[in-house]
DNA sequence: TTTTGAGTTGTTCGA
DNA sequence: GTCGAACAACTCAAA
């Protein structure tokens, strides 16, 4: 038998690691390989800021196993060309991997495992990601699930039939290596260099990834519900980019939700639920899930969507949320609902466009979990928000930062506002805006649509959709 | 087949 | 200031 090449794609760690275990039980020389193929994706190549942070995350892996002797062959290209010639190169006749379950993702892997297979060659995936596999829950008639609830009971009650498991002692290593590519010949790194907000909130990496949860699960979960909502204190686990890239396992996150009550457990089969959709309805990355929102009167207003992506619409909640995003490459996820509904609802902008922003600037961007969040906010998705739910970015404000402490972090320009203007400067006197050095339209803008009107339009469109829908 | 109860995250209005 | 109802029906999931 000749070495086992071990696939590495979205689980960028060495601990409860199926593929990776499944390959040391084969006892065969092992090669790491990550494979660099942003033309397989669907048209869904990861945005700027995951590609920074799969730069950092490769790099972390590769000095993980170098731990172990081992060393990560990075190339790039058409994954099944690469594949074919690695294992003409090495003699490689085993490939595992875990698996992948976007539409593009999936069509792409069954054709290199039939490949391989009629190769001659071992070709075995796992499940890394998941703690169930979008299959293996069904409704009592045997299809998908469409409201959350009910999948979260039936995800339950299926339970889970493995712990997490430690990482290998030791791999088998091969003579010789493959030729590697440079990380940096990927180009991942941003020119100009854009990433300073970013290295400074994150440690991709498996290391990373386990001081976050083990500090989360020692001080974090129990506070959890009562903290989450507060985008001005760290009451979640900020953990997302790390799940999505794989640098922890989803079964390492769960045993640590066991200690703290349903709320973050709830959370966890969220993603699960997001993994769930898109297998079932692969069609929604681009398309809303009910059909009759291909008729929307959505907005053409590049101002508009230029104004919101920058953090200059004038609502302080919704340009600090903005504003964090583009420094550290995510944003709190109470505040995701607020700009979300903004765009969606004042602004009327189509939500993929919302969905595509966030795909480039988001760290965590995952195409199941960005798909079922903005299509929840525009009420056109499963289980979707109904339409009469408009955020009002005020009242959000005051509920949700009441002393302002978030707004001032982002929105250093209203600083010196009072917590009762903080959320809308707009209604402090002249005095007040005076004294707190702030000249509206000038160091922060005038509010680009009033909430009040916008969102009064917003639900007389959504109205109007269903007028249509009736049956005649 | 039919029935029944329920459905993440909100806001406004009027009593 | 507080509280409950309305917002709109529809679809889902299970019995």
């Amino acid at each position: 038998m000749g070495p086992s090449l071990v696939w590495f794609r979205q689980d960028l760690r060495l601990s409860d690691n199926p593929a990776l275990l499944a390959a040391v039980e084969r006892d065969e020389p092992i090669i790491p390989v990550y494979i660099w193929s942003p033309e397989e994706e669907g048209g869904w190549a990861p945005g700027g800021a995951s590609q920074w942070w799969l730069n950092e995350s490769l790099q972390a892996l590769s000095e993980d196993l170098g731990e172990f002797d081992a060393r990560l062959t990075l190339r790039s290209g058409s994954a099944l060309s690469v594949l074919r010639r690695l294992i003409a190169e090495t003699g490689a006749d085993a490939v595992f991997w875990n698996r992948r379950y976007e539409p593009a993702a999936r069509r792409r892997d069954a054709e290199i495992k039939r490949s391989l297979l009629e190769d001659g060659i071992e070709a075995r995936s796992s499940n890394g990601s998941l703690l169930w596999e979008p299959w293996t829950i069904e409704t009592k008639s045997g299809g998908p699930y469409k409201v959350f609830t009910p999948f979260y009971n039936a995800c339950l009650a299926a339970g889970l039939s493995e712990t997490p498991a430690k990482e290998p002692e030791e791999l088998p290593l091969p003579d010789s290596w493959p030729r590697s590519e440079a990380l940096a010949s990927f180009d991942l790194e941003p020119v100009p260099d854009w990433a300073e907000g970013l290295r400074d909130a994150w440690e991709p990496g498996e290391a990373g990834a386990r001081r976050i949860l083990n500090r989360f699960s020692r001080s974090g979960v129990g506070r959890y519900a009562k903290e989450r909502d507060l985008p001005a204190r760290r009451g979640t686990a900020r953990l997302s980019a790390h799940l999505h890239f794989g640098e922890i396992s989803p079964r390492e996150a769960w045993a640590a939700a066991r200690k703290g009550g349903d709320v973050w457990k709830r959370q966890l089969v969220w993603r699960e639920f997001g993994y769930h959709l898109l297998y079932h309805f692969e069609h929604t990355t681009d398309a809303p899930l009910r059909q009759e929102f291909e008729r929307f009167p959505w907005k053409d207003a590049p101002a508009e969507l230029q104004a919101w992506q920058k953090g200059e619409t004038g609502y302080p909640i919704v340009d600090a949320g903005m504003r964090e995003l583009w420094r550290t490459g995510w944003m709190h996820n109470r505040v995701r609902m607020i700009v979300a509904s903004f765009l969606v609802k004042d602004l009327m902008v189509p939500w993929q466009e919302g969905a595509r922003w966030f795909w480039d600037t988001l760290v965590d961007a995952d195409l199941a979990n960005n798909t079922l969040g903005w299509q929840w906010t525009a009420g056109c998705g499963a289980d979707a928000a109904p339409y009469f739910r408009v955020f009002n970015p005020m009242s959000q404000g005051q509920r949700f930062d009441p002393n302002g402490k978030y707004v001032r972090r982002w929105v250093p320009e209203l600083e010196g506002l009072s917590n009762k203007h903080i959320h809308e400067p707009w209604n402090a006197s002249e005095k007040v805006l005076q004294r707190a050095g702030v000249e509206l339209g000038k160091d922060y803008p005038f509010p680009i649509v009033d909430h009040g009107e916008a969102r009064k339009a917003a639900l007389e469109a959504y109205g109007q959709l269903r007028g249509d829908t009736r049956p005649r």
